[in-house]
RNA sequence: AGGCGGAUAGCUCAGCUGGUAGAGCGCCACUCUUACACGGUGGAUGUCGCAGGUUCGAGCCCUGUUCCGCCUACCA
C-alpha cells in the first residue's frame, strides 16, 4: 500500500469495473423497490457543482439502499433542450455562412442530431467521474422513440378533453430566439430607465391629459388611456377622444378599475398588443389591438416612418419627435423589472398570437392535494409554501415554440375546412372534412412539457412495463429549488393525470453551489469551479464527501478549496488506518471473518461508538441529514477510532500476543468502510478489495463493496454490564490522559521527557488508574509512581482532578512552578465565572419552585463537582506558591 | 408589494422538542513518537444582528427593527 491515497488510477478502474459487472442494473423482482429518476441535465451543458451536488446526493440514496438490500433503480438520461441546443446549431451554421431557413428543417433536425452524436453525451461522461451509480442500461432522451410517443400521447390525450387548447393571446416572446417562451423562461431583471410623461391633447379641444409611460415606443399601438373610475381629477373625461401625439390617430379615455391613481398621474396607455395588464383591459373593454412591433423586434408598418427600426432605437427617436412637439412633460429616472428570455437574455417583448396552451387549473388543483395529503413530501417542508403559492395561481402554459428542435405538435390543420386534427399518428386526411389537403402545425413543444413526463415516460409509458408497475411512484425526487415550478410542479401534475398517482414519494430539495464568497457560480464572473478540476486534483471521493458534508437543509453551499482539502485529508487518514491494520493484521494472523469481541475493555468501548455511530448515521442518511452524517462519520473515524482506539491497540498488542485486540479492530475496520461506501465510493471500494486479501471467510464472498450489507446496529453487539462499565472506564483513562497532557503541554515539559506520575482517590478510581496504567503511562510518556503516603500531596507536583480522582505530576525539578500557577489561576478563573451563575440560579426562590425536579437536582450536583474542583486547584494553588518560598 | 431564508469563534457553518455555546478550516506553541507532517499533542477566540417581551431559565418561543440573499408579482 502506498504511504498516501492517491485517486488517480483507483477511480477510473473501479468504476468500469462496476459498469462491466452490471452492478448498477437491476430488474423488477420481489425485492422493495427503491427508484430515482435523474434530473435530466441538458445536452448543452457541461458539469457544474449544482450537478455534483445533486448527484452526489442521489448517489448516496441509491448506494445506501442498495446496501439496505432494496431492489435500486437509478435512471439516468438528458433533455433536448429545444430552444439552447437550437441555439448552439445556429451558430455553427451562421459561421458556415447559413441558416437553418437555407438548408431546411429536415436537413437541420439531421445537423441537430450530428451534433448530439459529437457531444450530447459530454455531461454524461462527466457525471460517470462522480462515480454515480446509474442504470446505464435504462438511459433515456427526451427525443428518443418512445419518450416521443408518450409526448404525442399526452397531448392527444389533453386536446382531446379539452385541456389543451389553441388561441389567440399575449405571450412572452423572445425576439432573437424568435419563439415564444412560457412565463417561467422569463427572468425578471432590475433595469435603470426612466418614466417619461407624454401629454395626449384631447381631439379639437384645449387641454389634454399626461399620461406615464416607460415604453413609449409602444404608443403607436395605443387602443385608449385609462384611469381609474373613481379618480375625481378625471371623473368629467371619461368617455372624450385623445389624440396620440406622433400618431394622428384618436383613441378614447376609458375607466378601469386596474388603474392605479396614485401612480405616475393615474392615467395610463393601453398599448393591447404589446402589455399584459393592457391586454387584459383591452378585452374587457371590446378594444382592438394593433401590432406595432414585429417578432423580430423591429416596429411595423402600423408604425407608420419608424416601420423596420429596432423597437429601442424607435424609444429614442420617438422622444425625440416629441420634446421637438413639447408634449414630452417630463421624465423621471426609474428603476423597471425587464422580462428577459432565460437561454439568451434578450428583452423579451409582449406579443399577441396564437399558441397552444395547457389548461392548469385543474391539473394544479390535483398536485396540491397529492402534497397537502402527504402524499408526496416535500423536504425541507418550507418549500411547500413556495410549491403551493404558485399553483393556486398558476396561469396556463403555453407550451408551443416557433423553432424546429423538439416535439412537433401533432396537430394537423385542413386547407379546406379549417379545422384540426390532433392525431398521435400522421393522418393521411383532415378528420372533419376527409380533405387530404392537410398540412403539420410548423411549432414543437415546450421541452418541459417531455420533462414533465420523466417520471414515468422512463419508464416506457404509454405501454404497461414490468418496470412501470415496479418502480412507479419513485422514490424520492432530489433536485435544486430553482427547478420546482419549472419540473417538480409540472411532474406531479401529469403524473397524477396519467398514471392516477404521485410521481415521486418525497422530494428533497437541495441547497445551491456558491462560490466561497456566497456569490453564484458563472462563468461572466470567472468564479466558477469546476468540479472536474477539483476532482482531478483531490478526487472524487473528497469532493463527494465535502459536498455532503455541506449539504445541510435549507442553506446554500459556499465551497472553498480549503475544506476540499481537509476532507482530503481525512480520506488520507481512512487510508492509512487501513495501512495500520493491515500491518497488524499480518503480524498477527488474523483472518475473516472479523470477530466482535467486548473482552477487552478497548475493544467494548470502541464497539459501542461504532453502535452509536451507526445509528446515527442510518438515522441522518433516513432524514437527508446529509451533512449530519458525514459529520458523525468523520468524527468517529478520526477522532475515536484513529485517535485512540488504533493507538491503544498499538500498546495493548506490544504488552501482550493476545490478539482479540487485532481481530476487533478487523471487524470495525470492515465496518466503517461500509458505513463510508455511499459517500466514498472509490476508496472504500479499494480498502474493501484489500480486506478480501485477508484469508477466511469473507461476507458471501462478494467482489464489491457495494454487495455487502449496510452496518445495522440491530446486529452490533449490545453493551453486556462488564462492557458497559469497560466504556465507562476507557472513557475516564481518556480523561486522565487528556488532563495529564494538558499538564504537560501548559508547563512546557519537552515532549522528550517522561514524567513521574502519581493518584490519589476513592478505590474505584485508584482500580482504573491500576488496571489501565500501561495505556496511561504510554500515552502521556510518563511513569506511574506508587500512591503517595496517606493520600498526601506530592511536593513539587502538578495537580489535576476528575471526578473522584487526584492526578499528580511530578514537575520538581523539571521545571519552574510558575507556569503551573498560571494554569491553575487560569482554570480557577473560568471556574469562577461558572459558579457564579450557578450560585445566583441556586439562591434563586422562583427557580427551586419552578424549575423540575431532575433539572435542580441536576444543577446542585454539576455544582458542588465545581466547587470540590476549584477547592482542590486551590490546594494545588497553595502547594505551587509554598514551593516558591 | 408579498413570501421565504440568513445574521452564532478570524473564515465556512452545526446547534432536534428552551436547562452550563459546538465542529471543520485557519491561528499560536510544542513535536518528523515505528499508519498517516494530507500527521501528532496542547492552546486561544463568541454581550449567538439590534430592541423589547414571555419564562425560574432564551441562540432556540413571541413582537418590533436593521442589514443581506433569494423567490413570486400586471403599478404602466
Amino acid at each position: 500500500m502506498d504511504k498516501a491515497y492517491t485517486h488517480k488510477n483507483i477511480e477510473n478502474t473501479w468504476y468500469a469495473e462496476w459498469l462491466r459487472k452490471g452492478y448498477f442494473h437491476n430488474q423488477p423482482d420481489n425485492r422493495r423497490p427503491y427508484s430515482i429518476v435523474i434530473p435530466p441535465p441538458n445536452i448543452t451543458g457541461s458539469l457544474h457543482m449544482g450537478h455534483a451536488l445533486n448527484n452526489t446526493l442521489q448517489d448516496i440514496m441509491v448506494r445506501y439502499k442498495m446496501m439496505e438490500g432494496y431492489n435500486t433503480v437509478w435512471i439516468p438520461g438528458t433533455d433536448h433542450a429545444g430552444i439552447a441546443t437550437q441555439n448552439v446549431v445556429e451558430k455553427q451554421l451562421a459561421q458556415e455562412g447559413l441558416d437553418r431557413f437555407k438548408i431546411g428543417r429536415e436537413k437541420f433536425i439531421q445537423r441537430v442530431w450530428e451534433w448530439k452524436q459529437q457531444s450530447g453525451d459530454t455531461i454524461v461522461n462527466q457525471l460517470m467521474k462522480l462515480g454515480v451509480a446509474c442504470d446505464w442500461s435504462r438511459q433515456r432522451f427526451t427525443m428518443d422513440e418512445g419518450l416521443s410517443r408518450a409526448v404525442k400521447e399526452v397531448f392527444v390525450r389533453l386536446y382531446n378533453e379539452g385541456l389543451i387548447y389553441r388561441g389567440e393571446y399575449i405571450i412572452n416572446w423572445c425576439p432573437r430566439c424568435s419563439t415564444a417562451l412560457s412565463d417561467l423562461e422569463v427572468e425578471h431583471k432590475e433595469e435603470s430607465g426612466k418614466l417619461y410623461y407624454i401629454v395626449y391633447p384631447f381631439a379639437g379641444q384645449t387641454g389634454g391629459i399626461t399620461v406615464a409611460t416607460t415604453r413609449p415606443e409602444t404608443m403607436l399601438g395605443d387602443m385608449a388611456v385609462a384611469v381609474h373610475p373613481d379618480d375625481p381629477r378625471y371623473n368629467n373625461v371619461i368617455g372624450r377622444k385623445l389624440v396620440i401625439p406622433i400618431a394622428d390617430r384618436e383613441i378614447p379615455v376609458i375607466a378601469d378599475h386596474a388603474v392605479h391613481s396614485d401612480f405616475g398621474t393615474g392615467a395610463v396607455k393601453v398599448t393591447p398588443a404589446h402589455d399584459f395588464d393592457d391586454f387584459e383591459m383591452s378585452k374587457r373593454h371590446s378594444l382592438p389591438s394593433l401590432q406595432v412591433i414585429d417578432p423580430a423586434g423591429r416596429m411595423t408598418a402600423a408604425a407608420g416612418k419608424y416601420q423596420g427600426m429596432d423597437r429601442f432605437k424607435a424609444r429614442t427617436a420617438i422622444l425625440e419627435k416629441l420634446q421637438k412637439l413639447g408634449v414630452l412633460a417630463k421624465a423621471d429616472d426609474y428603476a423597471l423589472s425587464a422580462g428577459t428570455c432565460y437561454r439568451c437574455g434578450t428583452v423579451t417583448e409582449p406579443m399577441v398570437s396564437t399558441q397552444w396552451f395547457v389548461k392548469t387549473k385543474s391539473l394544479a388543483a390535483e398536485a396540491v392535494r397529492a402534497v397537502q395529503e402527504q402524499r408526496t413530501r416535500i423536504i425541507p417542508q418550507q418549500w411547500e409554501k413556495s410549491y403551493f403559492e404558485w399553483m393556486e395561481n398558476i396561469k396556463d402554459w403555453c407550451i408551443s415554440r416557433q423553432i424546429w428542435w423538439g416535439h412537433r405538435i401533432p396537430a394537423w390543420y385542413c386547407d379546406d375546412c379549417r379545422q384540426v386534427t390532433v392525431a398521435v399518428e400522421p393522418p393521411h386526411a383532415c378528420g372533419h372534412c376527409g380533405s387530404v389537403a392537410i398540412h403539420q402545425d410548423e411549432d414543437v413543444l415546450d421541452t418541459w412539457f417531455s420533462s414533465a413526463l420523466w417520471p414515468f415516460s422512463t419508464l416506457g409509458w404509454p405501454d404497461t412495463t414490468p418496470e412501470l408497475a415496479y418502480y412507479y411512484p419513485t422514490s424520492i425526487l432530489i433536485t435544486a429549488f430553482d427547478i420546482l415550478f419549472f419540473w417538480v410542479a409540472r411532474m406531479m401534475m401529469m403524473g397524477l393525470k396519467f398514471m392516477g398517482d404521485v410521481p415521486f414519494r418525497d422530494v428533497y430539495i437541495h441547497a445551491l453551489v456558491r462560490d466561497e464568497f456566497g456569490k453564484k457560480m458563472s462563468k461572466t464572473k470567472g468564479n466558477v469551479i469546476d468540479p472536474l478540476v477539483i476532482i482531478e486534483k483531490y478526487g472524487t471521493d473528497a469532493f463527494r464527501f465535502t459536498l455532503a458534508s455541506m449539504a445541510a437543509q435549507g442553506r446554500d453551499i459556499k465551497l472553498s478549496e480549503q475544506r476540499i482539502t481537509g476532507y482530503r485529508n481525512f480520506i488520507n487518514k481512512l487510508w492509512n488506518s487501513t495501512r495500520f491494520l493491515m500491518m497488524k493484521v499480518t503480524e498477527s494472523g488474523v483472518t475473516y471473518p472479523p470477530r466482535q469481541d467486548n473482552e477487552i475493555p478497548i475493544d467494548a468501548w470502541i464497539n459501542e461508538k461504532l453502535r452509536v455511530t451507526a445509528t446515527a448515521v442510518r438515522d441522518a442518511i433516513d432524514n437527508y441529514r446529509f451533512n449530519d452524517a458525514a459529520d458523525v462519520l468523520y468524527q468517529f473515524i478520526w477522532h475515536e477510532y484513529c485517535d485512540w482506539y488504533l493507538e491503544m491497540v498499538k500498546i495493548a498488542s506490544a504488552a501482550s500476543a493476545d490478539t482479540r485486540p487485532v481481530a476487533n479492530m478487523l471487524f470495525v475496520h470492515d465496518t466503517i468502510v461500509r458505513l463510508l461506501h455511499p459517500f466514498t465510493p472509490f476508496v472504500t471500494e479499494e480498502i474493501y478489495h484489500i480486506l478480501l486479501g485477508i484469508p477466511g471467510q469473507h461476507e458471501g464472498q462478494y467482489d464489491s463493496i457495494m454487495r455487502t450489507h449496510y452496518p445495522d446496529p440491530a446486529h452490533l453487539e449490545r453493551p453486556d454490564q462488564k462492557a458497559a462499565r469497560s466504556t465507562a472506564d476507557i472513557d475516564t483513562v481518556i480523561g486522565i490522559i487528556t488532563k495529564i497532557r494538558n499538564i504537560r503541554a501548559e508547563c512546557n515539559v519537552p515532549a522528550a521527557s517522561s514524567v513521574d506520575l502519581s493518584f490519589t482517590g476513592d478505590s474505584g478510581k485508584m482500580a482504573v488508574t491500576d488496571t489501565y496504567a500501561g495505556y496511561i503511562a504510554a500515552m502521556v510518556h510518563g511513569k506511574i509512581l506508587p500512591a503517595p503516603d496517606g493520600g498526601q500531596a506530592v511536593r513539587g507536583s502538578a495537580a489535576d482532578h476528575l471526578d473522584g480522582l487526584t492526578i499528580y505530576v511530578h514537575l520538581a525539578g523539571v521545571i519552574e512552578p510558575a507556569a503551573e500557577i498560571q494554569r491553575l489561576s487560569k482554570e480557577m478563573g473560568r471556574l469562577q465565572t461558572d459558579l457564579e451563575k450557578y450560585k445566583y440560579k441556586l439562591s434563586n426562590d422562583d427557580f427551586l419552585k419552578k424549575a423540575p425536579q431532575e433539572v435542580i437536582e441536576e444543577t446542585k450536583a454539576v455544582n458542588e463537582q465545581m466547587k470540590e474542583r476549584y477547592e482542590q486547584l486551590n490546594a494545588s494553588l497553595q502547594r505551587m506558591k509554598d514551593l516558591l518560598q
